[in-house]
RNA sequence: GCGCCCGUAGCUCAGUUGGAUAGAGCAUCCGCCUUCUAAGCGGACGGUCAGAGGUUCGAAUCCUCUCGGGCGCGCCA
């Protein structure tokens, strides 16, 4: 259900009924109400006015014409013109009610599936397999899983695409320092142990020496005609560096699996067939040796086509080949009815060319949806990109254990009675959470500043308090005896608290709907911490299971409590971010 | 030079197809634990929405210009 929704359809056979052009849109929102008891009813109807100016006549009448036809009694108590033409609506508190009920039975709380589910592929992590995961990595990451996870939920189909950079001329390098290492005794998973040192290392040697660097050169011919040995050195590192970023999946509590890593160098065979295409169609001429697509629909600085290469005068592939394969394999092969692309906004200029290169070239036809959500840089307290004290690059694996164990310190601190496993344990979650989400509730598109104090001093607008909200509500079931889902009394809204609460739970549809047309976690974020911020009120204002309060108004609370908790769990759980049920 | 993004409270950030008095958190100050976990709640303080024009019933939001910052622009990815 969503009342959003449901309010517009019910305006728009209004609008029609009062004889208004059918061009006219209701224009429902959901009222600022701050928190606060709204003044102006919980949402309003602003079409009113722009209908006035195509119908040419005054605002406040055409509301008035509109309310006449106007047919909510069901669900409205109260609809009021005011201002230039506003119309308020105040919801019933007895059809917030049922409308709780319906959450509390309904598994998929009250979500509609779309009508016709759609096949979304999303590209996102994609880390280089040959480093390290560093943080990067991470926006790219958990707001690409955020998405994931939400249209999963949705009733869409998804399919994760872990584009991990695994080919190229640095693994030749790479694969010679392997040889050597393991010509020396050594097994690959521990010389492999530390990818960083590895890379290093293994530059290093490839600068100082001009055998070493004759013999990585030799390796990279040697993988592009597929040698066997040296393809299977090269499976060896991969296998590794793929295991390092799992494990980072892991402790992030990111979906992604090795099922959803489909590499660079799956298109290494249809590379030289697409440029062909490409030639064929015209679009890529030969340019001082290289092959080039020039877009007219593109121009450079001096007004000209800007040219794209996708075949270097060595006959060497580019990113923009593999990224060509790759759209047309996921549009035609996986059947995308959307793509999205969670990539650094770095790279907005070079999307931008694929995807208008693939329409050109008729890789991908109209109806699919190419999609590039970009974000901005992680930044350091200075404003300038996320550094560790030495200026080096700043490990992901590194982050989270330190974000952990700042964790643990917190947890001692806040609650002593708690094991040493239990305390391990909500370390983790607590750590984890703060670092997604300190990320996930900021706009993904600009830079964001990274800041260890305000992330974890777990107060106000963190992951901490939304997970603390949730043991809340836990902690009161526990002491209930109860569990929730067995309660079927009915539920009463009367006091201010309740009943924004109920309207809050209910919009959760709105939120979802928009956070995956849009790709904006941080709607999701800002959504559970006004619930959380309202479960709070609630809780100070309306006490459950203190004295004095009768049966009846108790389990109508619970009731509430119930959608509420399964509401902010759900949300959590689509931003990657674990609850327990005490900390 | 051309293109993209950005500029909102001391700091970090919201602000939904243009809507009512621009909102949170942090910091500062004042209250609230014999009562469901005080990682909490209530209150106070804090603004020329970078600046100037324009569009209209209405602009932080749309258009133009100026200032200031970030990023990108042919053989790396």
């Amino acid at each position: 259900m969503n009342i959003r929704d449901l309010l517009n359809q019910r305006f728009t056979k209004a609008m029609q009924a009062a004889g208004l052009p059918s061009e006219c849109q209701p224009h429902v929102t959901p009222s600022k109400a701050s928190g606060k008891k709204s003044q102006f009813g919980e949402y309003q109807a602003n079409g009113a006015m722009a209908a006035a100016k195509i119908a040419k006549a005054k605002p406040v009448d055409i509301a008035q014409r509109i309310v006449n036809q106007l047919n909510i009694d069901d669900l409205a108590s109260q609809v009021d013109i005011a201002g230039p033409g506003f119309i308020n609506i105040t919801l019933k508190p007895e059809w917030l009610a049922r409308e709780i009920v319906t959450v509390n039975q309904n598994k998929n709380l009250s979500i509609q599936p779309p009508l016709s589910p759609q096949t979304v592929v999303v590209d996102y992590s994609s880390p280089n397999l040959a480093k390290e995961m560093h943080v990067g990595h991470l926006r790219s990451t958990i707001i690409g899983d955020a998405i994931v996870r939400t249209l999963e939920f949705q009733g869409h189909k998804v399919i994760r695409q872990n584009h991990v950079g695994d080919w190229g001329t640095q693994f030749g390098m790479l694969i010679a320092e392997l040889e050597e290492q393991l010509q020396d005794g050594e097994s690959a998973t521990l010389a492999l142990k530390d990818l960083e040192r590895f890379y290093q290392r293994a530059k290093k040697h490839f600068d100082d020496s001009e055998n070493f660097a004759n013999k990585a050169r030799d390796y990279v011919v040697k993988l592009q005609s597929n040698d066997e040995k040296t393809l299977s050195l090269w499976k060896q590192f991969k296998q590794v560096s793929l295991a390092h970023s799992q494990e980072i999946y892991t402790t992030l509590n990111v979906s992604l699996t090795e099922q959803d890593v489909y590499g660079e160098s799956a298109y290494n065979d249809d590379l030289g067939i697409l440029v062909d295409e490409l030639c064929a169609q015209k679009l890529a001429i030969e340019d001082q040796g290289a092959q080039v697509v020039f877009l007219e629909e593109m121009p450079d600085k001096d007004g000209s086509p800007s040219p794209v290469i996708i075949r270097k005068q060595d006959g060497g592939f580019l990113y923009a080949t593999t990224d060509l394969a790759a759209i047309r394999y996921r549009a035609n092969s996986l059947n995308a009815d959307r793509i999205l692309y969670f990539i650094d906004a770095r790279q907005s200029l070079h999307m931008q060319q694929v995807f208008t290169i693939a329409r050109k070239a008729t890789f991908v036809n109209n109806q699919v949806s190419l999609e590039h959500h970009a974000f901005g840089t992680m930044m350091g307290n200075d404003g300038k990109p996320f550094k560790t004290r030495s200026g080096g690059t700043v490990k992901l694996a590194d982050l989270l254990e330190e974000a952990i164990e700042r964790a643990e310190k917190i947890v001692a601190e806040k609650n002593t009675e708690l094991s040493d496993s239990e305390r391990k344990e909500i370390a983790q979650k607590v750590g984890v959470g703060a670092i997604k989400y300190a990320d996930l509730s900021k706009t993904r598109t600009n830079d964001y500043i990274f800041n260890w104090e305000s992330m974890l001093s777990f107060e106000g607008n963190t992951a901490p308090y939304l997970q603390y909200a949730y043991t809340r509500i836990q902690s009161i079931f526990r002491k209930a005896g109860v569990t929730g889902n067995e309660l079927n009394t009915p539920i009463t809204l009367t006091e201010d608290a309740e009943i924004a609460l109920a309207v809050k739970t209910l919009q959760f549809s709105e939120v979802i709907e928009q956070v995956t047309k849009e790709a904006y976690p941080h709607l999701l974020c800002h959504y559970i911490y006004d619930l959380a911020g309202l479960f709070m009120r609630f809780y100070e204002q309306c006490p459950i299971l203190k004295e004095g309060i009768d049966e009846t108004t108790k389990n109508s609370r619970l009731q509430l409590l119930y959608a509420i908790a399964n509401t902010l769990g759900k949300g959590l759980d689509l931003l990657g971010i674990d609850t327990m049920d005490r900390m």
